[in-house]
DNA sequence: TTGATTTATTGGAACGTTCCATTTATAGCG
DNA sequence: CGCTATAAATGGAACGTTCCAATAAATCAA
């Protein structure tokens, strides 16, 4: 079947009875060659266990036909959702998207970078780990090397992003929350390193503002945004004298830890107490009580964001427009008895 | 900062003013070369905004540092714990994992694994999707790059397998059921054109065999091994003229489908329903009801499947001895009202 | 038939590394 | 001082592709 040593166009244009070059060009498809020819090729290629070496043709071609995704935490079903949109994207274009995880570690994200670099990766989609140095793509952008991010931002930075609509979507869950009367609100999980925070937090306070809640009824608790941040989360706040009887959540994650905080204590989320989610990841509505959250339209900005990429590619620059996503309130009955059951809008 | 075209050793030397081959040198940490030298050449590295290219040099070298992760679905948080576990031993290694998805596609994984070959990986750790050809690895094995299957494994193959003990796990799940006292259970979830399949009914068609349950109280329903599935599953159950008290499900994504789709018809599982699921993954514990499940130990078979690999690629062999994993049954809710909370055993 | 044009094919020079065989410099020893 | 032994640095060939310029073959116009 495969002969021996790794086969090369050599041996297959000598097995074919034709050149080097006559080989190179059937397999890149060219219509340069004459058919009967082309299938001869193939047969030999197919013959002799060919396997095509990409790193060596990189040295002569100007583009890699990969682009690396590298994403800060693959155990999070909505960066793995994330994933799955680019995916979708890349093989229609014949791109191959390697993934790695960075696993919020800003040293092994610098690793993965360089890596990729070497590799020849055509692009890069990135969703900066926690503490990100501004400086830490300075050398990839040198290089040339188109990067978007997708989902975080870095805070002073030229790359595009591609990303929800924060701001107004804890704007939108926090006046939900208010509108079921809830006067002591609290928002729950992250930490300010991140930008999404920020932002996320930004319209928390907006909302806040709008409904003239005073600053001192407004109880803030930073954490990991993890299930176990969560429950550290509603712990605090309760101990406090007057704590607040709502919470929107920074993600997901923290919001189902807070829901299990409050099962421990024998509150029922939605009844004792109401709880937002961010970002509505598939488990949110399989949950007990369901969780009322964030939609974003993960996957669609995902594949947006490979989009943008292979426009950047394409056109050889390394700039492109920021794209901000639609987010919509999915109300289900975390937060308090139904009424009515999605606040649909778009940015 | 970083000059217009590309760099490569050369300018490096030119700067540094010594030769390519000590440039090359440096890159490789030779101990041949003087300090002072190195250090010399290590600041014009830096100076130039070098980028080493690694297709250039795996044209020389006989191996290169990138080996390739390929998962059946990354939206399964299994398989992404899976993946974390190996990327942990691959790091300390100092070898690069690239991830892709094939999203249970056999065409798809067709189309990955031919990019990773091409892309020269020094190996390849793969979940194979369902439907996946016998012949599917012929070709990688005939170019001697070593595989190694991670959970699942195909029928007749002599690629080693790393994967739990699916066989012990669903016999002692089946078992606990039966000694709560259940005499009609149910097999929920799966294909049988799974290897994974018949193996964990087979150890809940042994534990039957066992404890004498007639066959005609054994009822097994294939499905989509998803929540969805799940929730048919139970459905198609309940249907039937004698309908089954227990449940051993495929996975835990099935198991979550069946507490769904009983909560639906007003039950509840673990008192009106037992339900087991298989995988344990970290939800289970956080359901509600909490799910009894076997646990697989995910991560620590990735990092056994990661060892398995390395060592094949440092002996340079494409053979390696299959590792079945220990498993244990976590005894938590959903199977009924609580008696001991956990039955470990190892394989 | 002949030259011009088109269609297929081909050799050879890159591309950026590694590694072997040398060369050059430095030190050690009687 | 001459010789060997060791240490440090180097030139050049090779790796498997692509692509350009060149050739060879086939077709056409006159």
């Amino acid at each position: 079947m495969a002969s021996r040593a790794k086969a090369t166009i050599l041996d297959i244009a000598r097995e074919a009875g034709v050149s080097k070059s006559t080989v190179s060009l059937v397999l890149q498809g060219s219509g340069l060659i004459r058919p009967e020819t082309a299938v001869k090729v193939r047969k030999a290629i197919e013959d002799v266990g060919y396997v095509y070496n990409r790193g060596a043709a990189n040295l002569r071609k100007a583009h890699s036909n990969v682009i690396g995704m590298v994403i800060n935490d693959l155990t999070n079903p909505f960066f793995a959702e994330l994933a799955v949109g680019m995916e979708r994207v890349f093989q229609a274009a014949g791109v191959v998207p390697f993934i790695a995880n960075t696993a919020e570690n800003p040293v092994r994200q610098e690793e993965v970078l360089k890596s990729m670099m070497e590799q020849g990766v055509a692009g890069l989609i990135v969703s900066p780990a926690r503490g990100t140095t501004p400086g830490a793509f300075r050398r990839i952008e040198a290089a040339g090397v188109p990067v978007v991010f997708a989902m975080r931002r870095l805070p002073e930075s030229r790359i595009p992003a591609i990303a929800p609509d924060n701001h107004r979507g804890a704007c939108l869950a926090t006046e939900h929350l208010i509108r079921k009367g809830h006067r002591r609100l609290a928002f729950f999980g992250g930490s300010s390193d991140l930008v999404v925070y920020q932002e996320r937090l930004g319209g928390f306070l907006e909302a806040c503002e709008a409904f003239a809640i005073p600053v001192a009824d407004r109880t803030i608790v930073e954490g990991e945004t993890s299930r176990k941040g969560g429950m550290a989360c509603l712990e605090t706040a309760l101990a406090i004298s007057e704590p607040p009887t709502a919470a929107l959540c920074f993600n997901d994650a923290v919001a189902f830890g807070v829901m299990l905080a409050l099962r421990k204590r024998g509150l029922e989320a939605g009844t004792d107490f109401a709880v937002v989610g961010f970002d509505d990841v598939a488990e949110a509505e399989h949950y007990s009580p369901a969780l009322t959250s964030v939609a974003v339209d993960t996957a669609g900005l995902g594949e947006r964001a490979a989009h943008v990429m292979l426009k950047m590619i394409q056109s050889r620059t390394t700039r492109a427009e920021d794209h901000i996503g639609a987010v919509s309130l999915v109300v289900r009955e975390s937060s308090g008895p139904n009424r009515n059951s999605q606040v649909g809008d778009a940015a």
